[in-house]
DNA sequence: GTAGTTGCAAAAAATTTGCACGGAC
DNA sequence: GTCCGTGCAAATTTTTTGCAACTAC
């Protein structure tokens, strides 16, 4: 799943009408680096290279970008949202027992079942929960020993 | 998207040495019957059938009910979960004019793009986020009037 | 200069928890 | 009878908002 540069992201913003702020440039780079953070994780990435930035700026902007539909929250199971660049058709597989999270591009097929709906699309996202391999091959060892 | 029955899911409680209340089977028979709720809706409905339910045996009953996989939780692009059975595989349309939520049958392709990646799928739910087509050509009308 | 943004603190919304009572098994 | 589940109120966590100072344009 591709990379989007920041840099692309501010030019939006501009273009858009939106000011290009000290805050939301440096929050479009945390969130361009690292995919679906939560709203604190990128308050305290931020905070390393902005110290007294606040949590509501964070929020606030992820509420703008969202609008502006350049990023988009997933709930990835938690209680509270996850935020990523919108960036092509992706699947989550979200790994129930380590947490961890993969990003493979969408079958084509997704989008069309949408259109066929006459849904005009924006944005696609999908998340699949389940046992990734190496926590399935841990738990199979794991029987085989006897432990269970 | 088929309907499950609720009688079904009790059984399961059991089966699974959960104890059946009064409150669990109230609560499952609301969310068989209406698809992604959030809980203060499922809270509202059922209290129509027992006024003294609470939301914290709401949120205590959608958790164990997660836990053993019989709903899930879905963002719908709204900062608190709404939450639904685990059906089938499938994909939840969402208008982000009118706020509808349809669901159609995910496309096998979807799952299969997880196999390939070694995971064991528990569960598959997608979201797309766009305009349904009442609302398209309700804005196509509008254009066609002359009315930004 | 003006209007839009920020930080902080306070408010609101969403979710979890402690405890005493009640009900399922 | 025991242990788990419930309601209520309080606590925690997540997100939004009001306001004065600040800054992009």
């Amino acid at each position: 799943v591709s990379k989007k540069h920041a840099v692309e992201l501010v030019n939006q913003l501009r273009r858009r009408g939106k000011r290009v702020t000290r805050e939301r440039e440096l929050l479009l780079r945390v969130i361009a680096d690292n995919a679906h953070l939560d709203a604190e994780e990128i308050h305290r990435l931020a905070r390393r290279e902005h110290p007294q930035i606040g949590l509501a700026t964070v929020y606030r902007t992820l509420n703008l970008l969202k609008e502006l539909d350049l990023v988009t929250a997933v709930g990835l199971g938690e209680p509270h949202s996850h935020f990523e660049l919108c960036a092509e058709d992706h699947i989550h597989l979200v790994c129930s027992t380590c947490g961890r999270v993969v990003d493979v591009p969408a079958p084509t097929a997704v989008r069309k079942v949408a259109e066929r709906e006459g849904f005009c699309v924006h944005r696609v996202s999908a998340e699949i929960s389940g046992t990734c391999r190496t926590c399935t091959s841990r738990q199979i060892k794991r029987e085989k020993a006897g432990t269970t």
